[in-house]
DNA sequence: ATGGTGGCACCGCCA
């Protein structure tokens, strides 16, 4: 105060909001791990956690549990012993019914979103479960991995059009995408591109997507791209932790105008190694909205 | 080169 001219306004108080907290999850069974999202909430404090693979029909969703973290805002989408989608939130949001495509016509729960009630202004947030494609990279002799090229196909064809009518405007997009894009986004390059998550026409069909919604990839805004960076570990291995064979199948992306807001990340990788894990990792990026 | 593990459903499917 000492010092300031008569009659100046004093300097007006910006107030900082809390940076938007989101959390992406491939959790793969929500009944069986609800015990294991009270140690994430423990661990990174989430405004918001967008879960893939509940395996859990809507009628038997655990509320209770994940309304006793705090999460007293919650949307599914299950099914019966497969895929299955959830955003559990602190904030209150709006859903959006009727605003999302049924992806391949399949009714398969792979996909959710709201109209988040973020500090700044509503965030419209994208969760999703993308299909693993099956073994074999080939649509001719697989279904699974046309089903995929088809999900990821539509998934282009929807974000032109959201970018042909303005383009995504404090929007989010994470989730399970089952597709590990770049070349240190696994474990040997070189030894996956005959490995469906990361062939060519996959990655080449994400980065596609990406491009066609203007999305950023939160997590390569943080760790350089010549960096390892891994969100999965295969149940298969006899040492997940020695053998460190990963791929960044979990993914973040956020909107051109939200990426200047882009604040932290972490990858918690100690979560693939508590008891009764899921072979991927919680995911969290900080943005300030 | 192969098979390795895990969840859920139901004795196979999906990841």
């Amino acid at each position: 105060m000492a010092g300031r001219k008569k009659g100046a306004e004093a300097p007006a108080v910006i107030q900082a909001a809390r940076p938007l907290r989101i959390v992406t999850w491939n959790i793969n069974s929500v009944r069986l791990r609800l015990p294991l999202l009270a140690d994430l909430v423990a661990a990174l404090d989430p405004d918001v956690i967008c879960l893939q693979e509940t395996k859990c029909p809507d009628e038997h969703f655990p509320h209770e549990g994940a309304g006793a973290l705090g999460f007293t805002h919650r949307a599914i989408r299950g099914m019966k012993g497969y895929n299955g989608v959830a955003i559990l939130s602190k904030l209150p949001f709006a859903t959006r019914d009727g605003a999302d495509p049924d992806w391949c016509g399949k009714g398969d729960c792979r996909h959710l979103a709201v109209e988040l009630d973020a500090p700044g202004g509503p965030v419209e947030l994208h969760d999703f479960y993308i299909p693993a494609g099956g073994d074999i990279p080939d649509r001719e002799k697989n279904v699974k991995f046309a089903h995929k090229l088809d999900f990821v196909a539509e998934a282009t064809a929807w974000s032109a059009k959201r970018k042909a009518e303005g383009g995504f405007r404090r929007a989010a997009l994470v989730g399970d995408l089952n597709i590990a894009p770049l070349e240190h986004d696994v474990w040997s390059h070189k030894q996956l591109l005959d490995v469906v998550s990361h062939t060519p026409i996959e990655t080449q069909a994400l980065t596609a997507m990406m491009a066609a919604g203007e999305w950023h990839d939160a997590l390569r805004h943080f760790v350089p791209v010549d960096q390892k960076l891994y969100t999965w570990w295969s149940y298969r291995a006899a040492d997940w932790r020695a053998s460190d064979r990963g791929r960044r199948l979990d993914h973040v992306w956020v909107s051109p105008d939200l990426a200047g807001g882009l604040r932290s990340h972490r990858v918690l990788k100690d979560a693939r190694g508590w008891e009764k894990a899921s072979d991927h990792v919680p995911v969290l990026v900080e943005v300030a909205t």
